[in-house]
DNA sequence: ACCTTATATCGTAATATTGCGATATAGCAA
DNA sequence: TTGCTATATCGCAATATTACGATATAAGGT
């Protein structure tokens, strides 16, 4: 049959993958990292920059919002994006709590 | 036309989002979890405590260790799985990117 | 050698994602 | 209102992922 099937999982569990989802792809780690650097631009902006068409620059800006990873406000006729606080600390979280956890096992086991 | 075109995008790019894409999946996430707890497992183990078919978990477990997640080390006739240090290094190291460079940000911009 | 156990791979169907042209929507200016 | 600019949404084609039955592979045990 077809794909993920997601009512098979706890609620942190995918809520944990859909975060990590709205990341796994270079053109969404390229427009996060040009929020890093320009703290804050417009759709335009980053058509200009990455080598994709609007209306697809336009859907990952939505799922990279869904995800809580960004945030965008209406200025006048354009929409201003920057990064959003809940995301990212829900990834540093889980990586934190990856990380401790696999320090805390006792040596390696294979 | 068709999906993911990583060529126009930057190695950096590419690995980042196909560490988080493996790590993409509640059943892989329910892997980890489970490796976090038991510390080691094998692909029979999992059979019992996931509901997916034992290829199906072969393959999510083939794709964690490709991105350097887990590791596995044959056993008999068995395969002992355990999580990875490089591929939680990795990811800690990119959240603590994240999460550093929007610190830096003064206050908010939209 | 034969059988059992454990995992991996193949092949394929179902589903999801990606990308973009065409078009819709919304705000502003004149 | 008309026109312009910026973004979002629709619809579709190309591609990727997911799941699993069937089968292959490999390591023991007897």
């Amino acid at each position: 049959m077809g794909a993920s099937k997601s009512a098979h999982f706890t609620d942190e569990q995918n809520r944990i993958a859909n975060l990590l989802k709205a990341l796994a792809h270079p053109a969404r780690i390229a427009i996060v990292e040009h929020l890093l650097e320009a703290r804050a631009c417009i759709c335009g902006d980053l058509v200009e920059v990455l080598p994709l068409a609007q209306p697809t620059i336009s859907q990952h800006l939505k799922e990279l919002k869904a995800a809580g990873i960004i945030q965008g406000t209406v200025e006048g006729t354009s929409v201003c994006y920057c990064l959003s606080e809940s995301g990212i600390k829900a990834l540093l979280t889980f990586a934190k709590h990856l990380s401790t956890s696999l320090q805390n096992q006792q040596t390696h086991c294979c």
